[in-house]
DNA sequence: CTAATCTCAGTGGCACTGAGATAT
DNA sequence: CATATCTCAGTGCCACTGAGATTA
């Protein structure tokens, strides 16, 4: 019983580390990653988008958005063409093979909430989704003082 | 508002990415890590220990706990001797130096624990800590199923 | 012989930095 | 000119894998 398993933002980064664990095993099971469900499950709900415009939308890095686009068009669940208005930007979009997949993460991470939950009832794990999305959205907010543009 | 905003499992590992990239920045400042944090108040308040036993103790691979070890050993916070009655162990053993590093650490950790939980009153602070207390025992009670030996 | 410990090298995911090319 | 986008290479942290040497 080390003190600091006392301390919350302790136990936040080691919960986290758990569900992270189990949601990333269950994607490499079937050849993803987070960053994949991310960006796919952000254009299925949201939309087309340029890459820049995507990465904010879900707080990836451009550097890495560049990478896990790589990695999906590769797969063919995502098409990736030139903005004819703007050059600079592409125009990603998901592809129906995509939305397949996103709905595919979509339950393997569903399956998962209940293992990494199990512990807690229903009246619990509201409380708790509550107290994070506090917690989330004051931070997002924070990091992006300008939320869009 | 992407749908997966709302998914617990989503909500905690970003805010706990937000609680832990917090904590390594203040860290960084002072040229440690978290591998020190935990390793040195571990041995502060647990006692000296072998260096598989600390792993086990806070969750550190044994490899993992070499390359912690070589760098808190460099720094003059922990004395490493072997141990006369298995040769196979170290016996790890905080300095008086390592004791004050734990101190200074501890008192970033906890500096920043009101800028995280900032959003968050001390009434939902100590929900939030129940819940999160829940989950952590039951998975890491699930992840070591002999506890000690 | 089996099991435990310690060490080292390497992998992968996530997040970030910096630099360069192109286009606005 | 500054700004924005896209790309690529590299860094750091955390967690894990596999291999080898030593000792129990």
């Amino acid at each position: 019983m080390d003190h600091v398993e006392h301390l919350p933002s302790w136990l936040l980064t080691q919960t986290a580390g758990y569900a992270g664990r189990m949601v990333s095993a269950r994607f490499a099971d079937v050849g993803a990653r987070g960053y994949h469900y991310r960006v796919l499950s952000s254009l299925a709900t949201g939309g087309p988008a340029s890459q820049a415009d995507l990465g904010r939308r879900v707080g990836i890095h451009l550097s890495d958005m560049v990478k896990a686009l790589n990695e999906l068009e590769a797969g063919g669940f995502v098409q990736r063409v030139p903005n004819p208005g703007d050059r600079r930007r592409n125009i990603i979009t998901i592809t129906d093979r995509g939305r397949e997949r996103a709905e595919q993460l979509a339950r393997q991470v569903s399956a998962i909430q209940d293992e990494v939950f199990e512990p807690l009832d229903d009246a619990e794990r509201e409380q708790l989704t509550t107290l994070l999305g506090k917690l989330y959205r004051h931070h997002r907010a924070r990091e992006s003082p300008p939320p869009m543009e």
